[in-house]
DNA sequence: ATGAAAGCGCTAACAA
DNA sequence: TTGTTAGCGCTTTCAT
C-alpha cells in the first residue's frame, strides 16, 4: 500500500476513461449515477487523492494564500492568523504560513517559494517596507494585502491600525494625569507601526506643550530584550521619566521585568502603558493599561480584501482600512 | 508584465534548449560558463521563477514538510514551530503550518490537502490520537512525526515530554510542603499529555498515601475558559483544596483569573503550579512555580527525526524521544 | 453519457 | 557541451 494511485488507476478499476473520473472528482455532473458510484467506490478503494501539482499545471490556481509574518513567536501574529484562517476556510481557501524572523533575506526566499508554489495571493506583514523585494509578486500578477505594516511604493490593499491615534490617546492619558517626563520604547523606526507610534507620542507632547526630550526615546527592536534594556536606561537617567509607554507587547514584557529588577514600582513610582493587550495585563498588580488592537478583525479583513482582489483583480480600486485601537484603562497609571 | 514566463521563454531568449536552462536552474554543471551567463541574464530579465507544480510532477518531491497543530493561539505551538522552521531551513526544507482548532474534521481536511500538495513529510500534534484519519498518510508512504501527543496504533517517530514525571514532581513538591487536598485541572483525557498528567498526579498521591478524591479532579479542555470555570468549582467546594495544579498554560491563565475574582489569595490561601512556563509566570506576585517544557528543542528534534525518515525511509527503526520537563520552583507554593 | 487526446512546465535519459 | 524528447497526472475540448 505504498504507492500513490493516480487518476488512471481509478479509471481502470472503474472501467471508465480518465475524463469521466475527472468529471466526478470535480462534481461537474453529466455522469450517470451508476457510473459515478462505481468511480467513487474505486476512489475509495484505492485511497486516491488527486495531485495538486498536476491540477495546478492545468488550472493555474491553487486555492491557497500565503501568509508571511515577521515573528511567529509574537502572540499578535498567531491571533491575526487565526482570523485569516477562519475566513479562508469559509471560502474554500487554504493558508500556508511562514515566518521571516524579521529578516528580509528570509522574506525574499519565502516570497520566491510562494510564487513557485503558485499561491493565489499573499498576505504579508513585511520585515522591510521598502518594497523592492515584493515587486516580483506584482510582476507575476499575484495580489498582495499588507497587514499591520504598509508597504512603500506598492499599490496594495492594506489593513492597518491607527497607531498614531492609539499612541496619542495613551500619551494624552498620561499627560492628563500630570506626567511630563514620559519615556517611549520604540520599535524599529523603519516600520510604519513603530514610526507612527513615535509620531503619536510627539504629537501629544506638542499639543500639550511639553518639550520633546530625546533622552526619553529608547530605540528598541520589538523584542523583549530591548524593552528590558531600554527600561533600565530610562531608570538610570538623572531625571527619570514618571511614565513609560512601550510600543509593543514583547517589549512591554521586557520592560516590566526591568521594572521589577530595578525595584521601580509600577503604578506608584512609574506609570506604564503598553501597546497591545497581553495575557499578563490583567494579572499584574496593578493591572496594566494598554492600547489594544483588534487582532482577529485585522486578519479577517485582510483575507476578505485579498479574496476580493483574487476574484476581481484590477477592477477594484486600492483600499486601505485603518482600524482604531482601543485604550483600555486599568490601573498602571497614576496621577503624578 | 503580468504573465508568468516559463522555461521555454527563457530558453528562447537565451537561444538555447530548455534542457540547458534546466541544467542551470538546478546547478547540475556541464554548461559552458558563457552559456550559463546568458541564461542567467535571461532568467533575470524575464523574472522567471520555476513552477513548483511542474517540478513536483517529475521529481515526486516538494522539499516541504507540513506541520499540523491543534491550536495556533496557544503560545506553546508557535515556539515549537520556530524550532521546526529553523532546522528545516538549514536543510533546505520549507514548512507549511495549519491549525485544526482541535477539530478532527479540520485535521482530516488538512491532511488531505497536505497529501494533495505532496508534502514530503508531516509533523503533527494531533487533535485525536485515534489514528484512523492519519493512516492515509502512511498509505501514501508519507513519513509522520508526532510531537507532544503520541498517536495510537500508528508506528511513527515521536517526540514527547515526560508529562507523567513532570506532573509527579509538581505534585510531590506540593505534598512535601504539606498539601493533601490538591486540585488538578485536566485537559481532554483522550490526549496523552492530559492523561499522563493525571496519571502523574495520581501516582504522586499514591506514593505518599494521600487518598485520591474525585472532587478535586476538574475536567477541562486546555482552553482558558475551562481553567476559569474549574477553579471556581474548586473554590466552591466545602473542603477547598489548598493547592491547584493546572495542566496547561491557557487553563493556568483562566485559573489565575478565577483566583483573583474569588479573592482566593495565591500563594497564601492556595498554592499553585502550572504546566508550561508562560509570560505571566514571573510577573505574578508571587511568581509562579511551573513545570517547563523544552519547546524549542521539541520542534528541532521533530524536524530532525522527520528529515532522517524522509531520507532513509524504512531503514531506520521507529524512535521515541521523551524529553524531561523541568520544575521551576518560584513563589506560588507555600507550606500548608 | 462517455472517451480520445492535447498540453500545462518541467526533468532526465538518450543522442549528437 | 548542448539538444530532442518522453512522460509526470491532470483538465478540457472535441468527438462519438
Amino acid at each position: 500500500m505504498e504507492s500513490k494511485p493516480n487518476i488512471q488507476a481509478v479509471a481502470k478499476l472503474a472501467n471508465v476513461s480518465i475524463a469521466t473520473v475527472s468529471r466526478v472528482i470535480n462534481n461537474q455532473g453529466g455522469v450517470r449515477k451508476k457510473t459515478e458510484d462505481r468511480i467513487l467506490k474505486a476512489i475509495d478503494e484505492l485511497g486516491y487523492i488527486r495531485s495538486a501539482a498536476a491540477r495546478t499545471m492545468k488550472k493555474k490556481e491553487t486555492k491557497t494564500v500565503g501568509v508571511i509574518v515577521p515573528d511567529i513567536k509574537n502572540p499578535f501574529f498567531p491571533i491575526v492568523m487565526a482570523g485569516i484562517e477562519q475566513k479562508a476556510r469559509e471560502k474554500g481557501y487554504f493558508t500556508i504560513l511562514s515566518s521571516t524572523s524579521e529578516s528580509q533575506a528570509i522574506e525574499e526566499e519565502i516570497v520566491k517559494n510562494f510564487i513557485e508554489r503558485g499561491v493565489d495571493g499573499v498576505i504579508i506583514t513585511t520585515a522591510n517596507e521598502d518594497s523592492d523585494h515584493l515587486k516580483v509578486l506584482q510582476n507575476q500578477g499575484i495580489p498582495i494585502v499588507a497587514v499591520d505594516r504598509s508597504i512603500q511604493n506598492l499599490n496594495v490593499d492594506t489593513v492597518i491600525v491607527d497607531n498614531e491615534k492609539g499612541t496619542y490617546q495613551a500619551i494624552q492619558h498620561l499627560i492628563l494625569q500630570g506626567h511630563k517626563r514620559i519615556g517611549i520604547i520604540c520599535g524599529p523606526l523603519n516600520t510604519t507601526p513603530a514610526f507612527k507610534r513615535l509620531i503619536g507620542y510627539k504629537k501629544a507632547l506638542e499639543d500639550y506643550n511639553i518639550p520633546f526630550n530625546e533622552q526619553y526615546v529608547i530605540h528598541g527592536d520589538f523584542q523583549e530584550q530591548s524593552g528590558y534594556k531600554g527600561t533600565k536606561e530610562l531608570y538610570s537617567l538623572d531625571e527619570q521619566p514618571t511614565a513609560i509607554f512601550s510600543s509593543n507587547n514583547l517589549m512591554s514584557i521586557g520592560s516590566l521585568k526591568a521594572l521589577q529588577d530595578c525595584n521601580w514600582i509600577l503604578g506608584k513610582e512609574v506609570s506604564f502603558i503598553g501597546f497591545d493587550d497581553i495575557d499578563i495585563a490583567t494579572f499584574m498588580n496593578p493591572k496594566l493599561t494598554v492600547v489594544a488592537r483588534p487582532m482577529n478583525t485585522l486578519g479577517e479583513l485582510a483575507f476578505q480584501l485579498l479574496h476580493e482582489r483574487i476574484s476581481f483583480k484590477e477592477s477594484v480600486p486600492r483600499r486601505e482600512y485603518m482600524l482604531s485601537p482601543e485604550l483600555k484603562i486599568r490601573e498602571s497609571c497614576r496621577l503624578n
